[in-house]
DNA sequence: TGAAATGTAACTATACTTGTTACAGATGGC
DNA sequence: GCCATCTGTAACAAGTATAGTTACATTTCA
C-alpha cells in the first residue's frame, strides 16, 4: 500500500462509466468491479468531479456518469485530476547555499522536473478514454502503444 | 518526508563528484552540501555503485569518485539506478475478474505504464551529467530544456 | 415519510522515506 | 604494529501518504 494507484483506479472507474453509457452508476457497483470499498470510489469520483470529468447526483436513483463522451476525455486530463504530476521530488531539505553546487542545483532540478513532467502529460495526451475502452473490450493491446 | 527525492539527491551527489574531479570525496563533504546525514549519502552511493556509476574506497583517505567522465553518464542511467521507474502504480488489489472491465484492465494499464515509463527514460536520456554540471555552474538553465 | 444513494469526516493499518546512532571492517600513515 | 579515519550496513525512530473501514448527515425519488 504505498505507491500511487489513483491513476489506475481512475482509468478503471472511467472505463466502467464509459461502458455503462448515459446512466447513473452507483459507487457500490464500481467498487465491486475495482474490488475495493465504495468510499474509496466516492473519494476518487470527488476528484474527477472537481476536474469536470464526471457528474454526480445525490439521493435515491443517484449515481455518477461521464460529463463528456469518452473520445473527448484525454488521459492527461485524468492524470492531472488525480495526481500531483511529479515524476520525482526535489530535495527534502534545501541544500547548502555556501556550496557552488548546493546553491544552484535546485533551480536546475526544478527545470528538469518541469520538462519531464511535461513530457509525461504530452504522451498521455495522445490517448483518450475511448482508446482505453476499445483496448479493454477487445483485449488487444499488443502494438497499441506505439513505441 | 514522503515522495521520492532520491533522483534529485543522486544528481546533486554526482554533480558534486563531477566538480571535484578525479579524487576521493568523503561522504561527510557531500552530506554537508546536500544538507543531510552522511549515512543517507552512503546509502545512496551504494545504489550508484551497484549500477557502476561510481567507485568507492574504504579506509583512511577513502571516498568515492565517478567511474566515468560526466559526459558518459546519462540521466536515464542515474534514474534507473535509484528509482523503480514507475510513474504510476497498478491496482493495489486485483480487480474483479467477473466484470468485463475488471477482467482486462490490468493488462491494458500495464502496457500503458510501460509506454509512459519508457518515454520518461527516453527524455532523460537526452541529457548527461555534464549538461547538469554546466547548467549548475553557469546558473543558466533558461531555455536549456527544450520544450 | 422512508428507502437509497452521495459526500465527507474520522480512525486504523500499512508501508515508504528520511534521519540518526552504533559498530564492524578496511586502509594508510606513523 | 597501532591508530586515526573512512566506508558499509544494520537497526531503530519519526513523519507522512495511501488505502480500507465505519459512521453519519444530507439529498432525492417514489
Amino acid at each position: 500500500m504505498a505507491a500511487n494507484s489513483q491513476f489506475s483506479m481512475a482509468l478503471h472507474v472511467l472505463a466502467y462509466l464509459a461502458m455503462t453509457g448515459d446512466e447513473n452508476v452507483k459507487s457500490d457497483c464500481i467498487a465491486e468491479s475495482v474490488n475495493t470499498n465504495a468510499v474509496v470510489i466516492r473519494r476518487l469520483l470527488g476528484q474527477l468531479r472537481e476536474a469536470g470529468l464526471v457528474r454526480s447526483q445525490t439521493g435515491a436513483a443517484g449515481g455518477t456518469r461521464l460529463s463528456r463522451p469518452p473520445q473527448e476525455l484525454q488521459l492527461c486530463d485524468i492524470y492531472k485530476a488525480v495526481c500531483d504530476g511529479k515524476v520525482f521530488a526535489l530535495h527534502a531539505r534545501t541544500p547548502n547555499p555556501e556550496c557552488p553546487i548546493g546553491r544552484n542545483i535546485e533551480a536546475v532540478l526544478s527545470e528538469l522536473q518541469s520538462a519531464i513532467d511535461r513530457s509525461v502529460v504530452e504522451r498521455l495526451g495522445e490517448y483518450s478514454l475511448a482508446d482505453i475502452l476499445t483496448m479493454v473490450e477487445h483485449n488487444s493491446f499488443k502494438d497499441a502503444w506505439s513505441v
